[in-house]
DNA sequence: ACTTAGCAAACTGTATACACTTAGTGCAGG
DNA sequence: CCTGCACTAAGTGTATACAGTTTGCTAAGT
C-alpha cells in the first residue's frame, strides 16, 4: 500500500493569528497537528510516526500518544491498531452526515440567535464579515480559509453557550478535512456573500429567513463537494485500495 | 477539603442489558467507568485513583491514564494537573448549556425525523415505548433510567447519522450527571408520557408539533431539576468550599 | 520472471521506574 | 488551645525499557 508520505517538519510551527498555545505538551501538539491538517499541510493519509513527532517536541512517545488519541476523538487522525495512526480520510457518507448535522445545528442556532442577540453582538459579526471581506483582497489563502470557517465558530460562541461551541469547532475542523479531501468548488466569495446574507436576516430578526440562508449556505458547500470529485481526490481513493 | 469517599469498587462489574464489551482494555475501562457514574453507583466529586483503577482491572496505569483522559474529554471527568481525576461535577450553567444544546439539536431531529422515518423505524420506537412502559411497571429503577435516556439515543440513530448519535450520546451522559446532581422531581411516569407525545406527532408527522413537544419536554426536564435543589445537593455543594 | 518463505528493521502497545507535586500528620512555638 | 512549619506518605507526570506486531527486503524455489 502506498500512501503519501508528506514531511512531518510540516507540523512544526505554530500559526500565526490564533489564540496563544496552550500550557501542556499535549495540547500544543495536538494544536500543531490540527492546525497543520486543517491548513492541508498535513494531508489525509499520511502517516504519523510516534518517534518522529516525539523527537520534533522534545517529549517522549508518552505525550505523543496522549495527542494521537485527542486527535482520534476529533475523528482528525485514524488509529490503526498496531499500524499506527494517520491524518484520517473521511468517505463521502461520513461527509453526508457532518453536514447534515451542521444543518441542523446551525438552523436552530441561527434561529435562536434572531432572538436573543444583541446590538453589540450584531457589531461584532460585522467585524467579521469585514475581516472575511479584506481577507479576500489580500489575504493568504489559508488566511481566508480560516475566517470563513470561523464565522461559524463566531455564531456558535455568540449564544454563550461552550458546550456548542465545542462541537461546533469539532464539526468545522472536520468540515475542513472533508473540503480538503473532496476539493470544494464552493468559491471564497460565494461563501462571503453568503455569510453576508446570513447576517441580513439575523438584523432582521427574522429567524426564519436566517434559518433558510444558513441551510442553504451549507448545502451549497456540500453540493460543491460532491460535484467535484477531481484528481488529487481520484489520486487519494487510489492510494486507500493500495 | 472532603470530597465524597466511594468505594471504588463499584465500577468493577458490567451492567446487564447493555451491549456486548469492547476490546481494547481502554474501552472497556472507560465504559465500566461511565456505567458506574450514569448509573450512580459512583458520585459526583469522588476522587478516581490511578493506581487502584489498575488494580481493579489488572492493567498498568498507563492504560487507566488513557482512559481517564477519554471521560474528561466526555466531560464525566475532571483531570485536575497534579491533583487527580474526579467524576465531574457539572455548575448550574453547564446543565443550562447542555440542555440548550438538547433543545437546539432534539428539535430539528424530530423535525426531520417527521419527513424521513419509515413504518419500520417508527413500530422500531413503538417497541422502545412499550418497554419504557414495562420497565415503569416492574423494571428497576436503574432500567427505567437507562430506557428513558435512551429514548433519545434511539431517535438519533433513526437518522443513521453516526455524528449525531455519537453527540447525542455525549450528552445524554451529561444530562444523567446533572439530573444526578440536582436531583430531578421529574417522574419517569410523565416522561414517558411526553415520549409518547412526541412518537404520536411523528406518527402523524406533524414536524412542528414534534418538535415543539420535545422541546418542551426537555424543558420540563430542565425545569424540574432548577427548582429542586435539596438535600443531596447541598451536601455536595458544601463540600465543594470546603 | 514471478511467487513465496523467512528474516531484519521499524514501530506500536504495555509495563515499569523515577522525579516531582500535593496532602496529611505531628510537633514546636506563641 | 490554636497556629504554623517540617516531614512523610501517597499520587501524579514523564521517560524509558521491553515485548509483540507489522512491514519491507532478500533469497530460494517453481
Amino acid at each position: 500500500m502506498t500512501r503519501p508520505r508528506v514531511q512531518l517538519k510540516a507540523i512544526g510551527e505554530a500559526t500565526p493569528g490564533k489564540a496563544l498555545p496552550p500550557v501542556g505538551s499535549t495540547d500544543r501538539i495536538v494544536d500543531s497537528i490540527t492546525n497543520a491538517i486543517v491548513e492541508r499541510r498535513l494531508m489525509p493519509g499520511t502517516k504519523l510516526v510516534e518517534q518522529k513527532i516525539a523527537d520534533i517536541f522534545k517529549v517522549s512517545r508518552t505525550i505523543v500518544r496522549q495527542a494521537l488519541n485527542q486527535l482520534c476523538r476529533d475523528r482528525l487522525v485514524t488509529l490503526e491498531p498496531a499500524r499506527g495512526a494517520f491524518v484520517a480520510m473521511p468517505g463521502i457518507e461520513e461527509a453526508r452526515q457532518v453536514f447534515e448535522m451542521r444543518n441542523m445545528i446551525e438552523g436552530a442556532l441561527v434561529s435562536e440567535l434572531c432572538v436573543r442577540i444583541t446590538d453589540g453582538q450584531l457589531a461584532q459579526l460585522q467585524a467579521h464579515l469585514k475581516a472575511e471581506d479584506q481577507a479576500l483582497a489580500k489575504g493568504s489563502v489559508s488566511e481566508r480559509t480560516r475566517l470563513l470557517s470561523d464565522f461559524h465558530v463566531v455564531l456558535a460562541q455568540l449564544l454563550g453557550n461552550t458546550v456548542l461551541a465545542e462541537v461546533m469547532q469539532d464539526l468545522l475542523s472536520r468540515s475542513q478535512l472533508i473540503s480538503l479531501m473532496y476539493q470544494s468548488a464552493h468559491s471564497a466569495e460565494e461563501s462571503h456573500r453568503e455569510h453576508e446574507q446570513v447576517v441580513e436576516a439575523i438584523k432582521q430578526r427574522d429567524a426564519r429567513a436566517a434559518a433558510r440562508l444558513m441551510k442553504s449556505h451549507i448545502d451549497s458547500v456540500e453540493r460543491n463537494l460532491r460535484t467535484n470529485p477531481d484528481s488529487t481526490d481520484l489520486d487519494q481513493i487510489l492510494q486507500v485500495k493500495g
